[in-house]
DNA sequence: GAGCACCTTGCAGTTACTTTAAGGTCAAGA
DNA sequence: TCTTGACCTTAAAGTAACTGCAAGGTGCTC
């Protein structure tokens, strides 16, 4: 159980280096103890707090989300209602979300037979999206779950 | 036809002002002409673009995808082909994401289960989440559609 | 001419990172 | 011993698609 640097820690929790010093920077979690060299070095008590936090994540939630979790976590009275609370809210979150993206897909299904391959006189798709100028599409409802996309980087 | 002001295009497409400047510095609408006092004024032509890609907006679409989209409705030699394939890529985006979005509740369901109300020793689910500091949990598949959470603006 | 709604520009903020730049540390090889 | 290379450090800027704000100009009514 020696203590690892950054970089065994990221290869070990499968999360890159940058993400786990921004972790830190948001305050989730706590500064480690340095070397002489000034590395960072992590004991078992992080590597178990990073892996709660990248759970955590790869259920979706937000930081927000999950800085709320491990505040429940820390205090020594730990609140079970609360921890039930903040879950329910996400998983309504996804559910939501779920109806919403497949009346999206039954949309986009429609379109796309608007268009069979290489139309006389002009792509069905392009003339169904450019219809609905004077009834503007409906916006969707404001909600704690966002759209399709992931950040894309640059290549 | 008189030509309509930012404020009036806004509301006439159910589309906040500052959207349409926006749209107009990313390059999705030409710069309109403008009143003596420099207000932009807008005819039927940017109405009618505006609206295409609100209503790709609405079907979740990128700003990439919909600036290739005005691309090939802007070329005089539509490509059926292509914006088939724009359609296709971006409905199997969509779909991917639903697929995702059901195994993740899945996950949190069986989470929740974890816990019942107030538990004697600990939280169940605080305990199901710090599991696996060993095994990291499965990194999500490199993907063009993003998590579950809106961008949240400030209250 | 005062008031008010609307317009202008530019820039900072949002999420959860990722990338870059410019430099310091450490272990191994010549 | 020196140098090469992998690794670490920080701070700052970039990503998507806007939203919000500040400081000021315009246009219309009372």
């Amino acid at each position: 159980m020696t203590p690892l640097t950054i970089g065994a820690l990221a290869q070990r929790m499968q999360c890159p280096a940058e993400t786990i010093r921004f972790y830190e920077k948001e305050g989730l979690l706590p500064p480690p103890d340095r070397s002489g060299g000034n590395y960072r070095l992590y004991g078992p008590t992080h590597l178990e707090r990073l892996a709660f936090i990248r759970r955590c994540r790869s259920l979706d939630m937000t930081l927000d989300e999950i800085r709320l979790l491990l505040q429940l976590r820390d205090r020594p009275a730990e609140n079970c209602l609360e921890v039930n609370s903040v879950l329910d809210d996400h998983i309504r979150h996804v559910a939501d979300r779920i109806g919403e993206l497949r009346t999206l897909q039954q949309q986009l299904q429609d379109l796309r037979q608007a268009c069979a391959s290489a139309e006389p006189q002009g792509c069905g798709i392009l003339k169904e999206l450019a219809r609905g100028a004077d009834e503007p599409p409906p916006r969707r409802a404001a909600r704690h779950i966002h759209g399709s996309h992931p950040h894309r980087t640059r290549r």
